[in-house]
Formats: C-alpha cells, sequence, structure tokens
RNA sequence: GGAAGGGUGGCAGAGUGGUCGAAUGCACCGGUCUUGAAAACCGGCAGAGGCGCAAGUCUCUCGUGGGUUCGAAUCCCACCCCUUCCGCCA
C-alpha cells in the first residue's frame, strides 16, 4: 500500500510513476473526486462530533450539579442534530472503504534504479556466472532423465490428484530433500539467518500483509473452515514469515531481522495453462527455501544486494551456471520496489529459466501490515521488508540433473550435496 | 467438545456509565548532578487521521463487529483469541 499522503500531495508523479509498469494507469480523476468528498464530509462529521461531545460534557456537568432541567435542554440540542451526524458518519465509513479498497489494488511506485520497460524482453542482465557445459551426448531434460531412472512420476500424481504434480522416489526423493537442507544449513549457518518452522495454512489477514489480496486470490488455493472463512494454502513461505511482524514495533537495534524458512507452495497458476506443462517446472505444489530480511529504511537497499548474493551463493556452491536480471517496471511483482531474478541454465531448455526472486518491498508491506521499528527520535516508523528465494527447491533439482546428467542416464551428485546424500556421488545409470 | 476465568499504552497492571486516551510501575527520550558512568532528582513519553504556514486544535481507537445512551474501557448481543481444568488426539 503506498502512503495515502503521497497519493494526496503528488497524485500527478505518482501517477506518472507507476506508469512505467507497463502502462497501469492510475485512476487519477476517481481518486481526486473521492479525495474531495472525503475531505468535506470528514470535517463536517468531526465538527458535529465535536459538538456533540462538548454538549455531553456539559450534560454530565450540570447531573453532577443536580440541575436536571439544564441537563434536558442539553439533551434536546443534541438530538437536534444526531441524526445528521448519523447519516454523515455512514457515509464517511463507506467512503473510507472505497478508499481503502481503491489503495490497496495500486501496486508499489517502482524505484530509481528499476529500468522502464514492459515485459520480460526490457529486463537487463547484470552478470552471468559459470558457463554453459558443452555435452558430447544428446542432452536430455529432466522428464526424460528422471523418468528412464523410475525416480520422477508424473503418472502417478496425475492419478493421485491432478496435473502439475509430481511424485518422487528413491534417490531423486533424497536428492530434493538433501538439496533443501543443503540450502537451510547454509543459509542459517553462514549467513545469519534464524531458521523458522511456519504454518502452510494463512487467514486472510496475512494474505493482505504481504499484497497477495484482495488483488490476487485466484491465483491462491483456500481451505473453507466451518464457518463462511476460510484459510489459504501459503503461496510462498514470504507471506507466514514477514507477517511475523505484522502490528508490531520492533526495537531498531534489532533489525535486520533474518529469517530463513523451507516450506511447500502451493499455487493455482490460474491463467498459466498453456505454459510449461512438461516436466516439473510449474507446479501447483514445489518446495521452496526463502529468505525473509526485516530491515532499516536507511540501508534496505543495501540488503537487497546482500540477500541477492546470499541465494547465488548456492548455485556458486553447486556450480551451477546462472545470471542474474534487474526486473524492469513492467514485469515486476504488485509489491516490489525492486527485483532481482536469478536465472539457472537448464541444458534440456537450453534457456536461463528464473529460480530465484529477490525483491525490496520498501514499506509497501509494512504499511499494510503497520510493521515498525522505534526510531532514533523515540517515534514508531514503517520498517522495509524484503525476500529472495534462496531457491526454489524443485527447479534446483531440475537444474541439478540437466546439467549433472552423464552419457549412461546417471546423474552426478555435485560435491557439496554428497554430505546429504550419505556420501553418494552418483545415481547410477538404469541397467 | 464441556466448564471457569481473562483480553487495557513498548511491557506489567489499575480503572465497572460523565473532562478517562486512561492511575501507577518498568522501559525509553531530554535535563540536573558527576572526570565519566551508575544512582538520585526534574521533565517528556500511545497510535492513526483531519484542519492549519505555525503555535495549535479537532476526531477516532481500551480483542473485533453490532447495540443501548446526550455520553461506553465500563452495560447488552455475537464472534475471535488467550489461560486453567476435564474429555479426545499425532
Amino acid at each position: 500500500m503506498l502512503d495515502v499522503q503521497l497519493l494526496r500531495n503528488e497524485l500527478d508523479v505518482v501517477a506518472r510513476r507507476l506508469a512505467a509498469r507497463g502502462g497501469y494507469q492510475l485512476d487519477v480523476e476517481s481518486f481526486r473526486k473521492l479525495e474531495e468528498r472525503r475531505k468535506a464530509l470528514q470535517s463536517d462529521t468531526e465538527s458535529l462530533q465535536a459538538q456533540r461531545n462538548a454538549l455531553s460534557r456539559q450534560i454530565g456537568a450540570a447531573k453532577r450539579d443536580k440541575d436536571q432541567q439544564a441537563a434536558e435542554s442539553l439533551m434536546v440540542q443534541v438530538n437536534a442534530f444526531s441524526d445528521e451526524l448519523k447519516n454523515k458518519q455512514e457515509k464517511l465509513d463507506a467512503l473510507r472503504g472505497e478508499m481503502e479498497d481503491l489503495l490497496l489494488s495500486v501496486p508499489n511506485l517502482p524505484h530509481g534504479s528499476v529500468p522502464a520497460g514492459a515485459s520480460e524482453q526490457d529486463n537487463v542482465e547484470l552478470k552471468r556466472f559459470g558457463e554453459p557445459r558443452s555435452f558430447s551426448f544428446s542432452v536430455r531434460d529432466h522428464v526424460d532423465i528422471g523418468e528412464s531412472l523410475g525416480q520422477l512420476d508424473f503418472e502417478h500424481a496425475v492419478k493421485i490428484t491432478g496435473s502439475r504434480f509430481v511424485v518422487l522416489t528413491g534417490a531423486i526423493a533424497r536428492l530434493h530433500r538433501a538439496i533443501a537442507q543443503f540450502m537451510l544449513d547454509v543459509h542459517s549457518g553462514e549467513h545469519g539467518y534464524t531458521e523458522i518452522y511456519s504454518p502452510y495454512l494463512v487467514n486472510a489477514e496475512s494474505l493482505r500483509g504481504t499484497g497477495q489480496l484482495p488483488k490476487f486470490e485466484e491465483d491462491l488455493f483456500a481451505v473453507p473452515r466451518a464457518d463462511d472463512s476460510r484459510f489459504y494454502l501459503i503461496p510462498t513461505a514470504e507471506v507466514p514469515v514477514t507477517n511475523i511482524v505484522r502490528d508490531e514495533i520492533i526495537p531498531a537495534d534489532r533489525l535486520p531481522l533474518k529469517f530463513v524458512c523451507h516450506t511447500p507452495c502451493f499455487r493455482s497458476e490460474a491463467g498459466s495453462y498453456g505454459k510449461d506443462t512438461r516436466g516439473m517446472i510449474r507446479q501447483h505444489q514445489f518446495d521452496k527455501v526463502e529468505l525473509v530480511q526485516i530491515a532499516h529504511p536507511e540501508n534496505s537497499y543495501q540488503v537487497l544486494e546482500e540477500l541477492t548474493g546470499h541465494a547465488e551463493t548456492i548455485l556458486r556452491r553447486l556450480d551451477l551456471p546462472y545470471r542474474v536480471v534487474t526486473l524492469c517496471a513492467g514485469d515486476m511483482g504488485f509489491s516490489a520496489a525492486k527485483t532481482y531474478d536469478i536465472e539457472v541454465w537448464l541444458p534440456g531448455q537450453e534457456a536461463y529459466r528464473e529460480i530465484s526472486s529477490c525483491s525490496n518491498f520498501e514499506s509497501f508491506q509494512a504499511r499494510r501490515m503497520r510493521a515498525r521499528f522505534r526510531n532514533d527520535k523515540g517515534k514508531p516508523q514503517l520498517v522495509h521488508t524484503l525476500n529472495g528465494s534462496g531457491l526454489a527447491v524443485g527447479r534446483t533439482l531440475i537444474a541439478v540433473l540437466e546439467n549433472y546428467q552423464r552419457a549412461d542416464g546417471g546423474v552426478d551428485i555435485p560435491g557439496a550435496l554428497q554430505p546429504y546424500m550419505g556420501g553418494l556421488k552418483a545415481i547410477a545409470s538404469p541397467r
């Protein structure tokens, strides 16, 4: 959520900066109209309230003095405008609701360093690490590799649940677990993150806090409850972990808070029907190790660089080629002010594919969550929130299978993961 | 699921219809004292919002939402959450 003051004072500037998001159109006119009505209605309402409060105080005084007559005449005065007050109050509440809805639907302002652009085409490559390996045999994708090993099984997943799910077995299932463990150990042991275990079901308020609601309900899986409320399956650990600080005031000397959390993530993938239907690139359920930082506004951009570096470390340790791109304004998520995507090389697709997305949300989520710290004047001030995948576990598994495949159909285990595989150096080729 | 108790400021904890946005303590900020610090003492200190150049002033908020009333932290209703006991349970 943007600061409503900013919209009041610099509406045109805000509209212009938002237009960088692939031509996003802020409804300037209706905001102006709402704001005008709000202003008038609010001052009317408040002055009536002030009158009522003053008269009520006098009634109290009169009653104390046992002056029944004075009290009654004062009550008559209040009653004269109490209907008007009630009416205005109701209108003002409705108007406030409208304002709130509008505000909740406005995306974050792109940071000044974010390149302009409408789509993926306009993202800017920042750096590359590693060289895509050249293979002396014909390269297979993870589906062929995993299925021929008999350890990557989409057919049973379809029977059990449906499309966009997978069953892993044997060494590949273990490799999947090893990857997550490795990541958790590096981030908690070397990068100073506190490991978190969190709920996988969250309430609507949490999703509103991080920005998934109210706008993106169709991307979520909902679980109905006995009353008419519902829980939602988390689309990312960002939601439960960031919401730890919702409605809290954190002592400044504890910033930044650094959390790492491994969870499954659930996404309906509404609107991506034809996309990535083969393999486990895009699943309704996937595991992810998420990094979250709650930072002081002064250094949140430095934190973004660090956090992105922490995610990169994993790929370096696994010796997987990757590149980092700065997302252009039009390709960024709703809540982000700046985002780096890390893309890993997938030989099976001969392409770099997203494996991590690291963002600074500045105060956008913090404002929705009322997450604050006490600044050096002793006043509560909004924190900045950041997060990034460190990394997506399923896609890392794909990258390992494809980059470490052997001519005989087996897969080498990267050195960093071998301790997590009981010393196993390779997944044996099928006979 | 049954029974009882309870949700008040950063924390602890008073307050059961009338200057209560709220005593007191702790924490925090500023000052006096001190070589410095601690202690002591003095002062300040909830949040959000409106109007105003400012000084200031007004409104809202005591778990949430409704209701009663001229007036609600306080009374009524519903819901949520927490604690304890019983039952059930990985």
